[in-house]
RNA sequence: GGCCCGUUGGUGAAGUGGUUGAACACACAUGCCUUUCACGCAUGCAUUCAUGGGUUCAAAUCCCGUACGGGUCACCA
């Protein structure tokens, strides 16, 4: 028997060889120093943070540099998948803006671009190992990998399957497999290494430098039991056969390098550029740990939908965290796009931070404090439509005076940073609807007294209230008012004698404020009663 | 346990042997401005770069040890 017929039998049913596959994906015609970028999600649900990390690095590289940036769903564990996780992800990386060359939906000539699709391809090569004598079956229970792994313990040697442990599968002869076949027993196929642990393997990586390794020698598993590969396996193909140049992933696959640069030698393939980036961390009872979608609600991008937080913060924020440089350059270039900023491996930190809410609220402030009030209207409204629909009906019917109230103070130089979220809004807007201004309290400060406020409210509309003042006219009008009562108007003067007045023309500011809206904090007062109107004042204060 | 990576204020960090008395941003504190709030402005916040040694005229930066943290050692990715 030929060893391909034994392969034949191994790995039956696989249509085309490894030679039709490497002719069929031809190197990419791309200009020189283009990049070739991939994201390989799971899907395994909505999208996890680290996720659109990822993805927003690889896209950027592949676009600075003229290059690709494709996605490729890894899902070769088909236990852990969950229904419509490809489309989940699909979703909502497009949600944030992030366009692929190629994918599962847009296709390409690299396809598929769903890896439990490739099932042929990774067969056939597969069975080009087994042909080579470079892969073989192994009959391994579990019991006796678990034995084999309480051996090593005990004898406080390496964990794994290596040298004189796999051994005995290593040599068994091909009528002896044979048999075994025919019995039934499953088995999965294993690489069978040539590496030297006493051997060392250096490897340049992008953001980690120079990293240096013993050489793999472990028979790793490549195809399972279900025939797919493992992700070893599949990665050393596929980012072949699509000419990835540069695998950018979390660093937690730094470990697994050894393992990946003996396969693609075994295959015969040139490895590509590694660049294993940090992962976003999160503390919690005092220790550091990779943030969890299980642990941390804010590791699942959906999170920030759910809340309003806008999308184009989280990109700003993970940007912060991809190349230190960022902020500044965005300080520096306020108008430019953020696409226009040149990623650059080197400023990538070599060690995980600490994912910072506080810093990613305040980059959202700022964002909306600078789009106009429209659009912070219109992305309000996409918001509540759905996640809180009752507000939104609000909003829908009180487009105008919402809009006017969102863009007190906003188009200047230094505008009103008072939402961080789209969630934030209704706390902010409400009692500007004459139909929702049913307060439950009003904040009074210094000024408590019913009478006085009466007092002060009765004299303001009566004597000093008029609806067409310009914003200086009614302050000073404000001020007459308190000169009338016996308040400071000048706060200088009030601050050196302010046992000459009763009070200052904040408290009664204050009381005008509290009245109209119920709140103490609002933005400037002369706004809100301009866009309010003579009519609704006057009821609102007859409500007192 | 083996192997690997990391460690600069509360956080993200700049830093590549000598204008670093350790930038910048967030947070925090105080003050100023001010009709409230927010904005803005000013000041403060690491006598020191996990730690011990070494190299050097000179070390956060180079070398070695130690400690601590993280990752990995699946028919999961």
């Amino acid at each position: 028997m030929t060893r391909e017929e034994y392969a034949n039998i191994l790995i039956p049913n696989v249509e085309h060889t490894r030679e039709y596959y490497e002719e069929k994906y031809q190197k990419r015609n791309l200009s020189e120093g283009a990049m070739v970028l991939r994201i390989g999600p799971s899907p395994t649900g909505s999208v996890h943070i680290g996720t659109l990390y990822q993805a927003i690095v690889a896209e950027g590289f592949a676009r600075q540099s003229n290059g690709i940036s494709f996605l490729r769903i890894e899902d070769t564990d088909q236990k852990r998948e969950v229904e419509d996780g490809v489309n989940l992800i699909l979703k909502s990386l497009e949600n944030y803006d992030i366009h692929f060359n190629e994918s599962p939906l847009l296709g390409g000539e690299y396809g598929p671009y769903i890896q439990s699709e490739r099932k042929d391809i990774y067969q056939a090569f597969v069975k080009d190992l087994i042909i080579k004598d470079l892969a073989y079956p192994s009959f391994l229970t579990e019991e006796e990998k678990a034995d084999i792994t309480a051996a090593q313990t005990k004898s406080k040697g390496r964990i794994g399957y290596f040298g004189p442990w796999a051994a005995k599968e290593r040599a068994m002869m091909m009528e002896e497999v044979l048999e075994k076949v025919k019995l039934g027993i499953p088995y999965v196929i294993r690489l069978k290494s040539n590496g030297d642990f006493e051997n060392k393997i250096v490897v340049e990586d992008a953001i980690k430098g120079h990293v240096e390794f013993p050489e793999n020698d472990m028979d790793i598993v490549i195809l399972k039991r279900d025939g797919l590969p493992t992700y070893h396996f599949a990665h050393a193909v596929d980012d072949t056969l699509m000419h990835t140049t540069h695998v950018t992933r979390g660093d937690e696959w730094l470990s697994s390098v050894p393992v990946h640069i003996d396969l693609f030698k075994t295959l015969g393939f040139a490895p590509p550029i590694y660049a294993h980036l940090a992962t976003i961390q999160k503390e919690s009872d005092g220790r550091r740990r990779k943030i969890s979608k299980r642990k941390d609600p804010e590791a699942n991008v959906l999170y920030y939908s759910e809340k309003g937080i806008p999308k184009e913060a989280v990109k700003i924020y993970l940007m912060t965290l991809a190349n230190s440089n960022f902020e500044e350059w965005m300080i520096a270039n306020p108008n430019e796009n953020i696409e226009n900023f040149k990623l650059d491996f080197s400023h990538m930190s070599t060690s995980g931070a600490l994912f910072d809410m506080e810093k990613l609220l305040n980059i959202s402030r700022n964002y909306l404090s600078k789009i106009s009030a429209e659009e912070m209207y219109q992305k309000t409204l996409n918001w509540a439509l759905k996640y809180n629909p009752e507000f939104y009906e609000t909003l829908k019917k009180n487009k105008e005076i919402s809009i006017q109230t969102l863009n007190i103070e906003r188009e200047s130089t230094k505008p009103r940073k008072d939402f961080a979220m789209y969630s934030e809004v209704e706390a902010g807007l409400w009692y500007m609807y004459q139909e929702k201004f049913e307060p439950t309290e009003y904040e009074w400060q210094k000024i408590t007294d019913k009478e006085e406020i009466k007092t002060i409210l009765n004299t303001y509309m009566n004597e000093f209230f008029c609806e067409t003042d310009t914003e200086e006219e009614w302050f000073s009008n404000v001020k007459s008012c308190c000169d009338k009562l016996g308040y400071a108007s000048n706060m200088k003067e009030y601050k050196q004698n302010p046992e000459k007045f009763k009070g200052n023309v904040a408290d009664v500011s204050t009381v005008i404020r509290v009245a109209l809206t119920s709140k103490s904090r609002t933005p400037n007062l002369y706004d809100i009663i301009r866009i309010l109107g003579k009519e609704e004042i006057l009821r609102r204060i007859k409500k007192i």
